[in-house]
This record gives structure tokens, C-alpha cells and sequence, in this order.
DNA sequence: GTAACCGTAATTGTATCCAATACTCCGAAC
DNA sequence: GTTCGGAGTATTGGATACAATTACGGTTAC
């Protein structure tokens, strides 16, 4: 009855469902997320689900007004500009720590990941050019910093799930992706951080224009 | 008994004070922060305080490995070295979009902090410190980028605690304050930006030097 | 149409219980 | 003396039930 196995985390199962969701749009924008009917859910109590509702409101995909329902935060173009100007200056600071130390290995891995996005569907599109992102940015050995911008890739991912199937951006990025792995070779950091900042600028205004006129 | 009179959020409460404590120090690094002995310091159920440790464990302040008890964060050069780096691009994006919208009331207000911080006590140092650089940045009307800023500056206040005490940084952080100020008034943003990268590198570095033989 | 009102429902917090895991301490083997 | 292992305790993750407060929605009165 009330013998839960102890598997890992229910906490942590629950958050990444709902997290993905979230992202994909299954649960949209300022839909109500309720305690009791979430518990029934995953069959769980509302402990482990308040603990995870608490975890999206801090990475900002859940709004969580004390007192009233928790919401699927919306979608805000300011919040979006102000999402891509940060995750500009940190995946910079990123690449420029890790282009010197990027091994052979680790330029396979980005090459591989990125070979397979030109062949993916628009639904796996996102995974892959997130994994690209990390491949290139992870050996600069900064665990906060890395945790940071998984994060705010994240927050960005929901509103590029827009831009893959209605613009169809994805061979322009992955274009540019092309010419950022080449900069990386040549271990050109600073040519590197100038393309990957361009790259999110221009994602960042393609969407900006696409989304304004969708009004909440 | 359990007439609690739902006076705001107790775990806003119990969250704010071991914030602070753990920042001041009275909480050691490693220290146990068990739930049951928390609850009954703080005179709550274990809920309220589970969700303190987890925003604080979110935050960076707590470790909080699943299974064990949560334990106040130890303190890592390594860890030091990144939020300075992290700190120092998002201030200086902060400040960048601020600079050329900072009213006069802006600046008197920033101008009154850096005088009062002149006369400050060792205590209200930390304080003050943190509210002029609050106060510059403020107006680039970025929320989620002035909460992370204000984040990682609980983080380094940690660090920052034994500086002030042990090195005396006080006068010197003063000064690099005055020569921020004067570029924000003279509008000019790249100078500021300057001062200030330079000025969180080098109290980094600093810290790193007076750290690093303190080993856990 | 708008404002006040009331009943329902949702949230916050308490108290208590259970199962599983982590920790501690002490004795035994080497 | 040091290390290894096991029993017993402490602590956590989670469930459940309950109390109290507050938001929400519909109805009614004006």
C-alpha cells in the first residue's frame, strides 16, 4: 500500500517529467499544476511533488504565487531577450575556458553529436543541439557554470521548440554549428566565443520577431 | 498546540536565518543540519524545513547528498574561483545595460551607500557592500539576471567574510567603489566595466591567495 | 452590469507512522 | 595496534490524516 520501494528519487522523477513537459509544451503555458491531482498522477503523496514544483518555480518554468496554485510560467519575450543575453556572456566564458582544453576525444564527441543533427527529425533536433552546446562547453571544468547554463538552455529550449517546426531553423544552426566546431580545431577561441555569440544573438532575434505578435 | 497562525511562510523564515548564519559563519562548513533537530530549533514540522534545505542546497549554500543528512557547504578555492569568474560577466552585463539607464535618484542613492560604507564596522561591511553593487546594477530591469547576481554574491559573501576580518580589504574596496561610481556618473559604461572586472578579480585573487593554504 | 456574499476547493502547515538506509560503536580477527 | 564486520540506533524519504486559512466561482441583490 504505502510500501514504496525507496527506488531513488520520486522527488527526482516526477520533476524531470514534469520539466519535460513543460519544455515540450504538453503542459502549456499557465496551465494550473495541482497539488493533489499531480500526486494522484504519479501516485505519490504531495510532499515529493511540492518539492518538485519548489524546483521548477527556482529554475523559472513554474510560477508559484504563495498562497495560490502553482502555473506553468508563460512565455514573455522580455524574459526570452534577457534568457539569451545571459546564456551569450556564459557559454562565452565557457568556450573560452574549454577550447584549451579540449581534448581529441572530446572534439570527436562534438563532431559526432553534430554529424548526427543533420539527420534528425525536428523532435530530436532540440536534444541534439543542446548535447552539441554541452560537448563543446564541458571541458572547461566549471561545474556551477555548466550547471548554469543547462539551465538557462533549458528555460530557451521551450521557446525554441516554436522556432524548429514553424521557422524551420534548423539548417541555418546547424550551418553555424559547423563554423564554431571548425574554430574549436583551430583552437581559435576567440574566433569561437565571437561565432557562438552570434549564433545565440541570432537565434534570439529570429524568435523574438516570430514570437511578438503571439500575444498571452 | 498546532495553532500555528500562518503568520507569512515559515520556510521563507527558516530559510532566511540559515542563510544567514551559514554566511556569518556560525554554521561551519560540514556542519550537520539535521531536519528533526532544525524543526524543533525553529519550533516547525520537518516540512518547512526540508523545503529551506532544499532552496538553500539549490542555491549552493548546502550540500545535500539523497539519503544523508544536509551538511553547510565546505569552503573550495576552486569553487571560489568560479563564481568570481561567473560574477564578474554578469555584473559587468548588468552594469553595462544599467549604465545608460541609471537616473540621478540612482545615483544619489548609490552615492549614499558608498558613503555610508566608509564608516561601516567590519559587520555592516558585508551589507553594504553588497547593496551599492545591487544599487548600480539595478537599473538594467533584468530580474532574472540581478537574482543571479544576487546569488552568487551570497555565495562569495561566505568567502568575503574572512577577508574583511583577516586582510583588512576593507579601504581598498572602498576606493575601486569611488572610481566605479565616478564612470557610472561620467555615463561611461566600458570604463566602468571595466573598474569593475578588475575589481572583483582582484579581490578574487586576493581571497585565493589568503585561502588556499586553509585546507579542509 | 456590478458588487457583495457564501460555499467549495486549494494551499500551508502539523503530527504521526513506516520502511529503508546511513551511521556508530564495539568486539573479533589479523 | 589496526582494521574489518555486524548489531543497534539515528536519520532520512515518504505516506497519511487533519486543521486552519485563503483563494475562487457562482449566485444573488441592487
Amino acid at each position: 500500500m504505502h510500501k514504496r520501494p525507496r527506488n531513488g528519487s520520486t522527488t527526482a522523477q516526477i520533476t524531470a517529467t514534469l520539466r519535460e513537459e513543460i519544455i515540450a509544451g504538453i503542459l502549456p503555458p499557465k496551465a494550473p499544476l495541482r497539488q493533489q491531482a499531480l500526486a494522484a498522477r504519479f501516485q505519490a503523496s504531495r510532499m515529493p511533488v511540492r518539492e518538485s514544483l519548489q524546483i521548477l518555480a527556482r529554475e523559472g518554468l513554474v510560477t508559484w504565487p504563495t498562497g495560490r496554485s502553482a502555473r506553468v510560467a508563460p512565455l514573455d519575450p522580455a524574459e526570452l531577450r534577457e534568457i539569451s543575453e545571459m546564456r551569450m556572456i556564459a557559454e562565452s566564458l565557457a568556450l573560452r575556458l574549454s577550447v584549451p582544453a579540449m581534448s581529441d576525444h572530446d572534439l570527436a564527441h562534438a563532431r559526432s553529436l553534430h554529424a548526427a543533427a543533420r539527420e534528425a527529425d525536428s523532435r530530436q533536433f532540440a536534444a541534439l543541439n543542446s548535447a552539441f552546446h554541452q560537448a563543446i562547453l564541458a571541458p572547461c571544468n566549471r561545474p556551477r557554470l555548466l550547471a548554469h547554463i543547462e539551465e538557462l538552455g533549458k528555460l530557451s529550449q521551450r521557446y525554441l521548440m516554436v522556432a524548429v517546426n514553424d521557422l524551420g531553423y534548423a539548417p541555418r544552426s546547424h550551418d553555424e554549428h559547423s563554423r564554431i566546431l571548425a574554430a574549436c580545431k583551430a583552437r581559435d577561441a576567440d574566433q569561437a566565443c565571437r561565432l557562438l555569440e552570434r549564433h545565440i544573438t541570432a537565434a534570439s532575434t529570429a524568435l523574438l520577431a516570430h514570437l511578438t505578435p503571439l500575444a498571452d
